[in-house]
DNA sequence: TAAAATGTTGGGTA
DNA sequence: ATACCCAACATTTT
């Protein structure tokens, strides 16, 4: 579950606890791979080595990656498309999903569960060598919509690939922004720099406003993977092609725009003027 | 059955 | 250097 209020509300439930203790306080003993690809940097072996007896401090967020610092270090784990991070009891039955395991002193273990394997897990000593090349936080108060039409304005990219470029603007998924260009009434493939300062303010607002509801709501759950989230009870384009479009009525309707399925409705966000 | 799925990255073209 | 396309990664669902 991969975009910016899923990752958020991993990581809140990891750093305070859900009906369970939390990772924060905890130290891991060691951790077990069932799927060694899932470890990127450094090496499989020093990673084996490096986790071992590291004090968890905190649990945050940055982008869509969850920061676990650690007190020699920083694990940072990419959920990708379908991974998922929690905290079971050693005697809960294990996942086939479960690739990545790591062993608290608590008798609890960190599960990191990814159908897909796309997932990836770091050890850094400078949190920074992962996050370098993020783009803003859109939910924090640096980001304005002055400093995201200055941004928009140095490029010429349609704007829904734009938004999905990490080192653009950081957390963004296909969901969110399909929803924020609706709410935005901004046709999916408009030029970043043809947008007038109206309609920054509008993205700006729909970008922000749709992250917020996305964590209020605990983040979407679709497919088959489950969280407990409720977002996706209020899409308003996404996978919704041909319902009525909950401003005017109109059909959604779906495009592919960048290898990426696009939803939106043809009457709130007119081509005209591309 | 082929297509598509919450993501990223590397390679190639213009 | 910028913008864009395609394939790849691995698995499941419609």
């Amino acid at each position: 579950m991969p975009e910016l209020p899923e990752v958020e509300t991993i990581a809140r439930i990891l750093r305070v606890g859900d009906h369970g203790p939390s990772l924060k306080g905890q130290r891991i003993q060691r951790v077990s791979l069932h799927w060694p690809r899932h470890i990127h940097t450094p090496s499989v072996s020093t990673f084996r080595r490096r986790i071992r007896n590291r004090l968890v401090r905190d649990v945050g967020r940055r982008g869509k990656f969850i920061h676990i610092q650690l007190d020699r270090g920083n694990l940072i784990i990419h959920l990708r498309m379908s991974g998922d991070l929690s905290i079971a009891a050693n005697d809960t039955p294990q996942d086939p999903h479960d690739h990545t395991i790591f062993f608290l002193e608590n008798n609890y273990q960190l599960r990191f569960n990814d159908v897909r394997k796309f997932g990836r897990v770091y050890l850094v000593d400078d949190e920074e060598q992962i996050f370098g090349e993020l783009g803003p936080e859109p939910l924090s108060p640096s980001f304005t919509w002055e400093s995201l039409m200055e941004d928009l304005h140095k490029r010429k990219r349609r704007i829904k690939p734009l938004l999905l470029d990490q080192t653009f603007l950081a957390g963004l998924g296909n969901i969110y922004t399909d929803e924020a260009l609706h709410r935005a009434g901004i046709h999916p493939l408009r030029r970043s720099d043809s947008l007038e300062p109206d309609e920054v303010q509008a993205l700006w607002k729909g970008i922000r406003d749709t992250l917020k509801s996305g964590i209020s709501n605990n983040g979407a759950s679709i497919d088959w993977v489950y969280r407990g989230g409720d977002f996706q009870n209020h899409f308003r384009v996404y996978q919704r092609v041909g319902e009525a479009c909950t401003t005017c009525g109109s059909p959604i309707v779906r495009m592919v725009i960048g290898q990426r399925g696009t939803h939106f409705c043809p009457k709130c966000q007119p081509e005209a003027s591309i």
